[in-house]
DNA sequence: ACATTATTTTAGTGAGTACTAAAATGACCT
DNA sequence: AGGTCATTTTAGTACTCACTAAAATAATGT
């Protein structure tokens, strides 16, 4: 009931969740996008988002598969689109403003 | 950004959150729902909450009231309510069940 | 059977945090 | 000013948990 709110808590955690949001992949292709972390600490993870009911796993061999189970969160899904959404947005926002003052920067008399 | 989370992820953060759900309550007030607790982790509490935008505080002398900052949590809020009634819903089941099974233990003859 | 690849599990460590008790702040009263 | 009431803040402690490194499990290939 509350390993959703646990499994959420970890920044890691919800980097995970974003990265399997649209595509399913496996465990190891999943380690290749955070470089920074060992293996092991990303099964664990795998498996805290699991027992939460976030994710789903399809075995092929000896690949693990993960995927968000979107449909089943509902709300909770959406909050996490509009958070991501306005996180890129601001992103967004801060490299156009930043592009226009280095315009105004080149652009200036000396 | 992630302070919600961080929020979100206290238990007793949550039962604070939904104890000024629908109607506001002075730190004091809300204190008083909690006797396991100290005065002190309920003020901590709040001003984490408070933090993450998750509730908003309004004086009145020396009392500091707290609301849920419902309307601007948008699917936040829904999914919130929802694991909530889910939580009652549950509660309640198991309620009727154990009913149930105490008159079918009262009605047995022995 | 053995080696290789993909993943999980275990043991141990360091950092973050929920909590308590006590001190500090702030508002009201006489 | 001094005194109480409501709340916040501080200092310290115990516990949880994200992480690493290494061992264990599992599936495939030779």
């Amino acid at each position: 009931m509350s390993a959703v709110f646990d499994a959420l808590a970890a920044p890691r955690r919800r980097d995970i969740l974003r990265r399997v949001w649209d595509r399913e992949a496996s465990a190891g292709e999943i380690h290749r996008s955070f470089p920074d972390v060992s293996f092991g600490a990303i099964s664990q993870h795998l498996g805290v988002l699991e027992a939460a009911g976030l994710v789903s796993r399809r075995d092929v061999g000896r690949f693990h598969y993960y995927t968000a189970r979107r449909r089943e969160m509902g709300h909770l899904g959406k909050w996490l689109e509009e958070m991501w959404d306005d996180a890129l947005a601001t992103l967004k926002f801060h490299a156009e403003s930043e592009e226009r003052a280095s315009r105004r920067r080149k652009g200036r008399k000396p």
